[in-house]
DNA sequence: GCAAAAGTGTTAGCGATACACCCATGC
DNA sequence: GCATGGGTGTATCGCTAACACTTTTGC
């Protein structure tokens, strides 16, 4: 426990529960996964300060006193790549004695879904860049962040399949195609058009916008959205999303 | 950060990193299922010191700088409740501003799955008591240690439907009914018996240990095991396992 | 024989898979 | 007309749910 505690822990505590001090041996680091053009990326910074100057890492840092661990991801992620307004979750906790190099750190790990359009990402002040990376071509990162990632993934490729998670990742409206391209990407696998389309439509969890896609040189494909309400409704009767 | 790291940062680091002194505003918390006669239970303990003396809690306390997070968890289960050797898994970082009263303090969850017969739950020095309860009987627990545990449970319905976890809670050797109790209990809803039996019976997970049911008043039934070698190998060949 | 649980068999119907095929559009 | 992707139709097969039935054992 903290030495100055001991002056007066009543008065003490309550100004540390509101002050931005940062919080020992903690932190949070971001998985942040966005999709274009049928491939799967994930958002890096390359660190500007420190020992790791120069290395790529996750977003990530220290939690406050002052903020919930939920808004120390979000506020973390904002202050080092400018990706702001987007839900993260709570992945796994990492706690190994050797994760860290000559200290104790135990990690928080989050994750979200981004519309990489949706977003231009810039470097906060102690990052010398940020950028996305192909998921199959991810630059050695510092710390454990590779097996965060790894890890990660790999709880994103069960998780698409239980939840309707993989939205996120596209555009307000989008096409079976796209979504379709998406599973594959997340799950590294060929699917079959058709049988994936009756899956999906059958569910009416998608509502057509009775908009098409514009400018292509082929047949133009409806244009769907992701209802979330929906969803919820149908959970409530006991649906259970597969894929 | 600690204020005497400032006087020589290696130095210190190094001492601290196999020190046993808990780390500030972190802690970890157990919830501890079992299964006995058709019920399902948790394990609890009654503070015996501290503002929350008297009140029930999930096992739970801090953790040090010379010990992984699941080392902590094991050390601190072990220590109020006697109960050892089991495989606790992680399960959420609880880290809400108001969670913890007048103080900071984020906790990280594990749960486990035990026989119950085999274990003999005794307090540590600063427990009361340790005691198993029902599910459905659980008292007012201390801090927000019940959102914990619902939180945990409503996981655990999910998690048995698609991962064999629910063994750790049977003896070594079970009868089919046993197992399908254990699935009652935990999704609290009936299923069909003969329908329960083909679908576990398809997967060969079970082995049929020759031996059979004693002092039964009715047919003796086939005890079975799990065997988790044949599970890895059928995971490798894509197996899927759904209830 | 009766109670209690073990264990088997049967049926109907839903749903996944595989794959063939037609449609619309731009060039 | 051809390439590209959008979108439909269908046959097979396996699995599940529901439920009736038979077997074994102790008392």
């Amino acid at each position: 426990m903290r030495p100055y505690l001991f002056i007066n822990d009543n008065l003490v505590i309550h100004i540390l529960k509101f002050s931005d001090e940062i919080i020992d041996a903690l932190s949070i680091d971001c998985v942040i996964f966005g999709f274009k053009e049928s491939e799967l990326y994930v958002l890096l910074v390359k660190h500007g300060i420190g020992p790791t100057i120069g290395q790529w890492a996750l977003p990530g840092s220290w939690i406050r006193y002052n903020e919930s661990i939920d808004a120390a991801a979000t506020r973390i992620l904002s202050s080092q790549t400018s990706v702001e307004n987007i839900y993260l979750e709570q992945f796994k906790t990492f706690g190994d004695l050797e994760r860290f190099p000559n200290r104790r750190v135990i990690t928080i790990a989050y994750y979200a879904f981004v519309n990489i359009e949706k977003f231009n990402p810039k470097p906060g002040p102690t990052e010398a860049d940020v950028k996305w990376f192909k998921v199959q071509e991810i630059p050695t990162m510092a710390f454990d962040h590779s097996q965060i990632f790894e890890s990660c993934f790999n709880f994103l490729q069960h998780k698409i399949q239980h939840e309707p998670i993989g939205f996120n990742l596209l555009p307000p409206k989008f096409t079976l195609l796209q979504l379709l391209e998406l599973y594959e990407a997340i799950l590294n696998q060929k699917l079959d058009k058709s049988n994936f389309r009756k899956k999906f439509l059958k569910m009416n969890l998608l509502v057509d916008t009775k908009e098409r896609q514009k400018d292509v040189s082929h047949r133009a494909a409806t244009l769907y959205r992701f209802d979330e309400n929906i969803y919820n409704k149908l959970l409530d009767k006991g649906f259970i999303f597969e894929v």
